[in-house]
DNA sequence: CCGGCTTCTGCAACCGCTTTCATCGTTCTC
DNA sequence: GAGAACGATGAAAGCGGTTGCAGAAGCCGG
């Protein structure tokens, strides 16, 4: 089917070694030769075969990207950030999402091994470091987000997300809130773990026991049940703090749904700054991740460590700013006695 | 750093050819004998190599996966189809995106060939038959999604809007639409100008000649533009079919800050459904495209047009269907005079 | 004019796995 | 009981590149 170096060395008049170095550049080769390689590569359309170069090399060109689930909002823009920087520099990188299936983490890990990547990038809490120990023990480097301190061959990039939040809380107590409540992302998730932990704790400190503070998942349609639930207390909060996003948009339907006016009765601030937030009526108040960036820091973060090679990675720090929007306004005078649940009924 | 077939060989006291046989199971192996290598394979956590496999069958087990940008929604349930189908017959993919840039895609193309990748799926517009006619002459199967006829080793994948938009174009006529405007996707993508010829034909066929027709890109602020020109005719339509969800979603945003109300002065349908339109307030009428259908149908084509090798491949049909939610309403008695001009400024 | 250095190229041995062919011991078959 | 058929394994030749080592020119200084 397709040519060969052999072929192109043939063709050439010169040595398969020849053909190798000119197209590699990685010695002297007669500007004469050179040109007359190069001609037939052209001429044969000749296309080097990775397989046999990663073989002979003993190295392959790949990084690896582990991510939960490519229809969360969340991940697509780091997947840009790490595949542009890659490509950049002349790798590759090989995609893959658990779907939260442990049968699927099982052979994610496998095949990153088996395709010997140099760097895997694990943005999924469903890989920690006990499930990435055969990663390292293979010489492949691995950067986490939110999980640990670094070790050999591990890095970690810490989501700053109590500036953001101190920020909104700040914001929404300049607008005369006082009574919040929160609805974090599942329990089983690192960043959401943080994020709830974060938040709780942030609000705390002002004085502002959040009430009820409760876990969804990352569905669309999970804010819902959350929404009804908070609405079912005696006393309804002035301000929903969200996990994420999806769940802001998610409760703001829902919120709509049972009559209840944003921002004007409850006001809600999402996290991650979704490129839909700004679509979301109202537009919505969040606490903008940089994730593309995030996507970079990666990949550069396992540049770094596969140089350290025996040494400790390092720990990165990304900061988070919220972005005011519409979703949030000042308290009403008067507390809203609004009748949720007669008014979904 | 990790162990090779040939260590696994020695010390299970067989020969190299014996491990490959166990492991791939291509031969009957003596149970003892097989007990023995697995213990070992275990006990040295043996990874085989892809790559020396790949090289010594001359075949990969790679698909490749090519879109535009991973950053619009449009694209990461195809994926998600693709990926799914691919896995779950042993096969790995490879995920392109060209972002619309000419030297990525060569490099794209590149990358495949020297991927040895069995068959790739082109859903975006950036390719054509001419790029990828490389690919076919190495071999290599190709699916397209709304190109031409199918030719040896290319298959293709119509999407038939026709059956979506007629629905949608029934359901606003119902409503008592006479005034339709059409804001498409951008003139040089390929599905872009099928849809927009969908929606004007059709249109055309009720006598609803759609005006204006404006074409825009898929950015997401894309859709605000376009409004602003509609509004700014002297005759405003009752309804505006959008060559996207996010133009959709634009649009709406930019209808709302013009103090226009959805659906009660205008009614917008979008086309792609996707996760979002749901989430959008109003919720968007729009028609639905099967996406991770898409995907999965991408793969399986991908899979038979190698079967059949030599010979043309197979064109393939996805229904499209309306989805109805709030976006579009009955039109209004008294055709609304609103001065969108003077209330922007 | 010769030894030594530089520049350019080829030979050949891998890289780790697959697969054909051959071998050898068993079990049938008649 | 001899030959055939079969089952289980090994030896070795690749797959298509890379690269250390060696060798052939060409050029230099002394």
């Amino acid at each position: 089917m397709s040519h060969t170096m052999r072929e192109v060395a043939k063709q050439a008049g010169v040595s398969p070694a020849t053909v190798s170095r000119v197209l590699n550049k990685t010695q002297y080769i007669a500007p004469e030769t050179e040109q007359r390689v190069l001609a037939v590569v052209r001429q044969l359309n000749y296309y080097k075969n990775v397989h046999a170069r990663r073989l002979a090399t003993g190295q392959s060109d790949l990084f690896g990207l582990v991510i939960s689930e490519i229809a969360n909002p969340y991940f697509p823009e780091i997947i840009r950030g790490f595949q542009a920087s890659a490509w950049d520099r002349g790798f590759d990188v090989l995609l893959f999402n658990t779907e939260y299936q442990q049968v699927r983490t099982e052979s994610v890990i496998r095949k990153l091994i088996e395709s010997d990547v140099r760097g895997v990038a694990i943005m999924t809490s469903s890989l920690d470091k006990r499930a990435t120990a055969e990663l390292t023990a293979s010489g492949v480097g691995v950067v986490f987000c939110n999980l640990g301190p670094p070790e050999r061959l591990i890095s970690n990039i810490s989501i700053d997300y109590q500036s953001g939040i101190s920020q909104a809380i700040e914001h929404v107590v300049k607008l005369g809130h006082r009574r919040a409540a929160v609805i974090a992302g599942p329990g089983n998730n690192r960043t959401a773990i943080t994020i709830k932990q974060a938040l709780v704790t942030g609000l705390n400190e002002r004085k502002m026991n959040p009430f009820p503070v409760i876990e969804c998942n990352y569905r669309v349609d999970s804010g819902a049940s959350a929404v009804r639930a908070i609405l079912a207390q005696p006393e309804i909060p002035t301000v929903i703090f969200c996990g994420s996003d999806l769940i802001a948009m998610g409760a703001m339907k829902t919120l709509e749904e049972e009559g209840v006016q944003v921002p004007e009765d409850v006001s809600v601030v999402g996290i991650d700054d979704i490129s839909f937030a700004f679509l979301a009526r109202p537009p919505l108040t969040t606490i903008s991740v940089p994730r593309e960036h995030l996507g970079v820091i990666a990949f550069e973060a396992l540049e770094k460590v596969l140089k350290l090679k025996q040494r400790k990675g390092t720990d990165y720090y990304l900061g988070t700013e919220l972005v005011v929007r519409k979703s949030t306004a000042a308290v009403r005078r008067r507390s809203p006695r609004i009748i949720a649940r007669n008014a979904s009924k």
